[in-house]
DNA sequence: GCCCTTGTTACGCC
DNA sequence: AGGCGTAACAAGGG
C-alpha cells in the first residue's frame, strides 16, 4: 500500500514530468475536484514534484505568460492501491494489497502531456484523491524529520495505543500500517503501549528506528521490504529476532504484528 | 459468497 | 476543544 515511502518513490518518478506541460486531463467523475482539474489543469507546466508524508504534489505554473507564473499545487493521494504510471512505467510493480493487473478502466487520472508522454494514476479501489492546492497544514511534519521533542508533545496528551497515534496523519505524516509496525519492532516498544506512558528514551528509539530503517527501507523498493514483510504478515513465524511467538491482533482497528517477548518498552 | 485487507473521513460521545 | 471509538467507504483476492 502506498504509505510514505512509495510516495517518495513516486515523487521521484513524476519528477521525469517538471518542465513538461499538460495538454488534456480525464478524471474519475468521483473526483470532487473533476470540473475544476479540467478547466485548470491544461495548458499549466509541471515545474516541481514535492512530496509531505503520503502527498504528492505537482507544483504548476501558466507558461503562456512570461515569465511563468506560479497557478497551483496539484496534491495525489494514492490511498490504498493507487498506482503512478509515467510514461508507461510503473514506479512500482507490485504493490502490496493491490491487483497485480493494470486494468484501463481503472484509471482514475490521465494527464496527457504535450509532448505526447502521459502520467496515469490507476487504483482500482478508487481512494486515490486529487485535488487542487491541498490543505497540507492538516499534516504533521514528515515521518523523515520526525524528532524526539515533537512526538513527546503529541504523546503525553494521549491515552491510546502507540500505534494508533503514529498512525494519525496530523501527528507525523507518512507512517502506514507496516512502517509503523517495522519501526516499533526495531525500537522494542509494544504497539499496545500507552503513548502518554511512553519516556523520552523510549521515544528516542522510536525516532532512531524510523531514521534508520526507513530510509534502508525506501532503497530497497518501498514499506513491505522490512523484517514484518508480507510474508511475516501473513503466516507469523517465530519472531526473527528472539525465536518467540508473535501476536498477530487488531490494535486500533489495524492488524498488528509484533513480538510481546522483546517489544516490552514501557516495561511493566 | 463471505471475509480480509488499508487510509481517511465522518460521526457521536465524553 | 479535542481525545476517543467506531462505522463507512471500494473492491480485488483468497
Amino acid at each position: 500500500m502506498p504509505e510514505g515511502l512509495e510516495a517518495e518513490i513516486y515523487r521521484q518518478s513524476a519528477e521525469r514530468c517538471v518542465d513538461r506541460t499538460i495538454e488534456a486531463v480525464e478524471v474519475d467523475d468521483n473526483q470532487a475536484s473533476a470540473d475544476e482539474l479540467r478547466s485548470a489543469l491544461p495548458g499549466s507546466t509541471i515545474v516541481a514534484a514535492r512530496r509531505h508524508g503520503k502527498l504528492v504534489m505537482l507544483d504548476l505554473a501558466d507558461t503562456t505568460s512570461m515569465p511563468a507564473v506560479p497557478s497551483a499545487t496539484l496534491g495525489l493521494h494514492f490511498g490504498m492501491t493507487g498506482r503512478l504510471i509515467v510514461d508507461g512505467e510503473s514506479a512500482i510493480e507490485q504493490l502490496e494489497y493491490s491487483s497485480g493487473r493494470d486494468d484501463p478502466a481503472w484509471d482514475r487520472l490521465l494527464l496527457t502531456l504535450g509532448d505526447g508522454g502521459v502520467l496515469r494514476i490507476n487504483d482500482p479501489r478508487r481512494w486515490a484523491r486529487f485535488d487542487l492546492d491541498p490543505d497540507v497544514d492538516r499534516l504533521g511534519p514528515d515521518v523523515l524529520d520526525v524528532t524526539t521533542e515533537h512526538l513527546a508533545a503529541a504523546f503525553g496528551r494521549r491515552r491510546v495505543a502507540v500505534k494508533s497515534v503514529l498512525l494519525d496523519q496530523s501527528v507525523v505524516a507518512g507512517y502506514g500500517n507496516m512502517c509503523v509496525d517495522e519501526v516499533l519492532f526495531h525500537a522494542a516498544v509494544a504497539p499496545s503501549a500507552s503513548a502518554r506512558t511512553l519516556r523520552p528514551e523510549h521515544i528516542d528509539a522510536i525516532v532512531d528506528a524510523t531514521r534508520e530503517h526507513l530510509p534502508a527501507m525506501l532503497d530497497r523498493g518501498g514499506s513491505h521490504t522490512g523484517t514484518i514483510d508480507p510474508e511475516v504478515r501473513a503466516a507469523v513465524p517465530p519472531c526473527p529476532r528472539d525465536g518467540a511467538p508473535m501476536r498477530r491482533e487488531q490494535i486500533g482497528g489495524r492488524t498488528t504484528i509484533w513480538c510481546p517477548v522483546h517489544q516490552s518498552i514501557p516495561p511493566v
